[in-house]
DNA sequence: AATGAATGAGGTTTCATTCAT
DNA sequence: TATGAATGAAACCTCATTCAT
């Protein structure tokens, strides 16, 4: 563990959070290079020992913060010791929306750079080492489910959908309303879709 | 309005149409004017005449197609004689959906440059003369909503964030299904939705 | 003719003054495209609509250059009425000797920028409709040579290429003396040349 | 001369070799000093304890590359003990040749750092003690010339140029034809010019 | 002696905007 | 009105060179 190590990964956080800050701020394509530079505290030429380019940076940049998010709130369901399908579910919900308002920028930043896709690949890939649990964990969530939904990868794409582009609008444009005012809608919303996805007593296995 | 006016009228038509189709092609930033124009058939000057920059264009066109798009099903809505509101929202729903995915350009670029406030506009004032009847219907509409639901304009942010969002996914890359495959879960989702709103016969006035 | 043909026509021809100084004086890497357009009394940005970048200007003076360097000869000889096949080559070789020690700009330039093979295709090839006579010429000139002398084309490879190289050493650095002072040793070289490509009396059809 | 001194000795073979083969194959101006380095393996900031900077390396590569050729081909002619003039520059010629054809990297940078003045150099100063030999060889060759030569030293001039010139398109391009077609047509011219340089009988001493 | 991260001057290229025609 | 040549600010990116380790 040199310094210069130390040192190098220093320099790439510094980027990484100027970056965060000014796309989410200024926009992506208004964003310069100088502006990223300038805000790290690094020279112009010293970005490009980092990163191809802008976009290079940003693609890092969004799959580093949205696996980080899911695996956060993962590690909190974890030590919750919830059992429950649906009260599973709603925790990881809740933490993430937490998160999310509490760092807007984050929210803005990776609405703008997350399709369903991207998403899905989190949890159908085993990505890095450390998000090996998280898949395994993932699949018997879905293997779970079955039990009880039908179509569960279609509800939770709805379930996605919905939860990210309302609270969208809540946390950052406060519209309708602030977060907190929508969330009991939010949650009742939910359970209502779980029930439309619900498999008839007699269709269990 | 003389032979002028009319001719006027084309060139803007032809400006609204060529940025529509870059704008969701190459992005807003990474077109320009010089595209536009070319794209329009006019000479890059003659841009000016029109609009004062790209980001003006920008705004009159989403404006301009939102509602256009809304104004559309609506005046559908209007000969089909259907009465029931759950039955007038799915076919509003059905109209856009269907409309969005014949025309997925208008998808890219509304969803880029549309929130939840400047969409409630279209429905809370009255933009134009043309759509003074439209206002009028979407306030009885909520009205008559009122008897049966809880929090109707919750309800319908809740619905109309699903419904687009999910679209957006669905037509555009067929994730996690075409838009043909997904429209019967995204249908009873709603009807999940709807009755998580629901008034309890016991709280109806 | 309007005047903006003209101006546009005065300024491809600036461009191409300013970048023929420049690249013979700095040589083509170290002349940047601001020198040429600040040389030439134009924007940066002007060069573009006119060249692609500076390869693109520098392939089209070449082009350029060569083919008036050439033609120019040509029309000359033709003014002249020389029939003999050696004198015509002796006039052409002087004339253009003569160019370029009046014009080493030039010299240096194209020596950079020619090969046989591209030098082959002014002769061989109609390339402009200007041309057309000289490429004419050209044939009947080999054809005629065919009658005295065997592998007219190696024999002109070997000329071309002992002027080309010998001027350049004498008109840029005067080495090993000025032109004129060995002029009299080239042209007896290329006689020495000539005599052994002579086809014996034997060997005539 | 220690360890030390052979490693140091390697690192500016190793630097040497590198810049030889970039430099003709990018050409020196494209050619960078990472390059350079890199293809070297040792470190950038290293070159500059060896060299001042590309342009010190390309002087001291180019002067120690013409030298080793010509050297070479001393060497083999003082092994082949010719005695005859003619015999033994056409000896020399076809030496050199045969070295260019191998290594055409070398025709290509020597080519584009070589004129007749540095070239005369190699002749006519004592450069390094190992030239010593050479540079005797050197002008007692040109002694022998004048008994029989005009002007040995234009007549010298014009066949190293012929020679340079048309080698380098026959063997770089195979224009108009591949070396070894073209050299007995080469070598005859050779004989041509140096009869054209001939004295006369009556003017021998 | 050797390294390679850091620098920043300087090059290339793009494009919104103006303005003479 | 309509044009499109001209502009130049501002973006991107490279690379020779330095210097702390």
């Amino acid at each position: 563990m040199g310094k210069l190590e130390d040192n190098k990964e220093k320099k790439k956080t510094a980027l990484f959070n100027a970056a965060l800050e000014l796309f989410t701020d200024k926009g992506f394509e208004k964003t310069t290079i100088s502006d990223i530079a300038e805000t790290a505290g690094i020279a112009k030429g010293t970005f490009y020992l980092y990163f191809e380019d802008k976009y290079d940076l940003r693609n890092k940049l969004a799959a580093y913060k949205v696996q980080e998010l899911f695996y956060k709130a993962y590690e909190a369901l974890e030590a919750s010791e919830l059992s429950d399908f649906k009260n599973q579910l709603i925790f990881l919900i809740n933490h993430i929306l937490h998160e999310l308002s509490e760092n807007p920028f984050l929210l803005t930043f990776v609405s703008q750079n997350l399709t369903w896709s991207t998403f899905r690949n989190f949890f159908e890939e085993r990505i890095s080492e450390d998000g090996a649990d998280f898949y395994d964990f993932f699949q018997s969530f879905l293997d779970q489910s079955r039990r009880y939904y039908r179509y569960p990868e279609f509800m939770l794409f709805t379930i996605v959908e919905l939860v990210w582009s309302t609270c969208y609008s809540c946390i950052l444009f406060g519209q309708p309303a602030a977060l907190e005012v929508y969330k009991p809608h939010l949650y009742r919303s939910i359970e209502g879709i779980m029930q439309s996805f619900r498999l008839e007593n007699a269709e269990r296995a």
